[in-house]
DNA sequence: CGGGGTCAAGTCTCG
DNA sequence: CGAGACTTGACCCCG
């Protein structure tokens, strides 16, 4: 089976009810108020994705992508020294004892194969990351992958990758590198599919297809023989990315990287069970639309999505 | 209290 | 050579 997952935002819950697990705050800010209240943050934060994820099951969704921004300024401290430690952590393992796919996504600030200070960022970030999964109670594996992009080329594919599986093995805790994965980027001098399967070979990282990366920067293969190098790198259900493009079906002035608002065509999983994150900027809604599960929209929510289905209306019309 | 300028981090691309 | 983008806009100040 395929399980079907979006990232970060339940949008249903956020417009109603203004549940957000990414409260922050800028450095002004952390300089005057500290952990104290990083704190305080992070307590309503991870709240509010427990809120998110019983949303999940609730409306049959077993797959979701948390924020990497639970904890404002993790880098700077040590969750178990903050204030609300304990009532954090308390939250922390019910959410990771409901029957749900939980996965995450750092940020393009990570990059394993960087040196000096860019590399011990990544690594703090990385275990932080790790550290929540663990303090969850999540059993590491890529299950519950933490995946990133294998980052800037430096010029050298060959030579970066070789750097960042060095610094898998010497730098990572054991329960990181059970959950790291590595996924193909969008640009063409970034990387592909085939070219991450060095990293497999090297340190056994399992591959994220990303089907429109892939159409960004397919290399030398096709879609399919793309999707089989990823899922072959999997020692569990593999988690695939899927998103149309918004230049193609919204506004053939966007970015051709941007993704759409919503979702115009199925992902091909080739016979396999896979799971798919759909990164379509109207989350949840996207999917339940595919569903032909169309819920009654709050005032509020209609508003949005009339913004957002603006373009989508005019490809229809114009079709 | 709403709108707009601004915001940690690295690297690459585009204008 | 600076801005924008990336997996996700939210914070904070000012009028």
């Amino acid at each position: 089976m395929t399980n079907a997952g979006y990232a970060c935002i339940n949008l249903t819950l956020q417009v109603n009810e203004n549940v957000i697990t990414t409260r922050g705050m800028i450095k002004k800010t952390f300089t005057e108020k500290g952990v104290q209240y990083a704190s305080q943050l992070a307590l309503q934060n991870v709240q509010d994705l427990l809120k998110v994820v019983d949303w999940n099951l609730a409306h049959g969704f077993r797959l979701f992508r948390i924020t990497s921004d639970l904890f404002p300024w993790a880098s700077e401290y040590r969750m178990a020294e903050l204030p609300d430690f304990f009532e954090i952590r308390a939250v922390l393992e019910e959410i990771g004892a409901r029957p749900i796919r939980l996965t995450c996504h750092p940020g393009p600030f990570n990059h394993l194969a960087g040196q000096g200070k860019t590399l011990e960022n990544t690594v703090k970030d990385l275990e932080y990351q790790s550290a929540v999964f663990d303090l969850m109670g999540l059993v590491p594996s890529h299950w519950n992958k933490i995946n990133i992009h294998a980052g800037g080329t430096y010029g050298d594919k060959t030579a970066t990758l070789t750097r960042f599986a060095n610094n898998f093995t010497a730098r990572l805790s054991e329960n990181l590198r059970a959950r790291l994965t590595v996924e193909n980027d969008d640009r063409p001098n970034l990387y592909t599919v085939q070219d991450l399967l060095f990293l497999y070979e090297q340190i056994g990282t399992p591959i994220v297809f990303d089907y429109f990366h892939h159409s960004l920067n397919p290399g030398e293969q096709t879609e399919e023989e793309a999707f089989m190098t990823a899922y072959g790198t999997w020692d569990v259900r593999p988690v695939f990315h899927f998103s149309n493009s918004r230049r193609d079906y919204e506004d053939p002035k966007a970015r051709k990287e941007a993704h759409a608002d919503w979702l115009y065509t199925p992902a091909n999983t080739y016979g396999k069970d896979v799971d798919i994150v759909f990164e379509s900027k109207m989350k949840e809604l996207s999917i339940l639309r595919v569903r032909g599960e169309e819920p009654d929209y709050s005032p509020k929510m209609l508003k949005l999505i009339n913004t957002a289905a603006l373009a989508a209306d005019k490809v229809g019309t114009t079709d």
